[in-house]
DNA sequence: TCTAAGATGGCA
DNA sequence: GCCATCTTAGAA
């Protein structure tokens, strides 16, 4: 007899939610990324940042473009856009269809580090995805794994908390903006290694 | 069409 | 602190 806690996927209606409520709870949450040719690596989510209607720093503020559409559209599907022209950042769109509304994923804490990523004299492990963009590279994710739905089997999904307790989070606001700095959106494991600042 | 700025990260 | 590098949105 098996008792113990078997893995719970992530289910749009549970990221059915205004992204400042989902966006703490992701925290501790599992992303899965699948390989075509079935390898799979796994990071814990210990940094996360919400956006959301009537928020200047997020994309859909203004309006629906070619861009931001995946925003609107109903939960528990991936954002990902390039920025500065050379990272890719990695979004959780939440909330009702029709909402726009995301939640960036800041950093991982890589289960084990992928085979093709050379670590440089002297880099830290703990590290490797301590960053929007380095998470992407970590997980091989661009622009093609855009509007793709999260789901056990496809090329992301995510995985519920496996632990019993709540994790410590910290609050801050969020980075890299100049717009809705005062928003705190902001969330990260408290004492974590691998958050983007430390 | 043109251009400024960007949810970054690496290196000096 | 500086800058690479290029897409995107918004102005002209």
């Amino acid at each position: 007899m098996n008792l113990s806690k078997s893995t719970q996927i992530v289910e749009p209606s549970w990221l059915a939610r205004p992204s400042p409520e989902v966006a703490p709870d992701l925290v501790g949450c599992t992303i899965v990324r699948q390989f075509p040719d079935g390898t799979i690596v796994r990071g814990m989510i210990v940094e996360t940042e919400a956006y959301g209607p009537n928020d200047p720093a997020c994309h859909a503020y203004r309006c629906r473009t070619q861009r931001n559409w995946v925003m609107f559209g109903p939960p528990g599907i991936s954002y990902v856009y390039l920025i500065y022209g050379r990272y890719h950042c990695f979004n959780i769109v939440t909330d009702q269809d029709g909402v726009a509304s995301a939640v960036l994923i800041r950093a991982l804490e890589m289960e084990c580090v992928p085979s093709w990523i050379n670590l440089p004299q002297g880099a830290k492990r703990h590290r490797i995805a301590a960053g929007p963009g380095k998470l992407c590279e970590v997980l091989q994710i661009d622009r093609s794994l855009n509007a793709q739905i999260l789901a056990i089997g496809q090329s992301l999904w995510l995985e519920h908390r496996s632990g019993e307790l709540q994790p410590e989070l910290v609050q801050t606001t969020r980075i890299g903006l100049s717009q809705g700095v005062d928003l705190p959106w902001r969330w990260y494991l408290k004492d974590s290694l691998c958050v983007s600042k430390l």
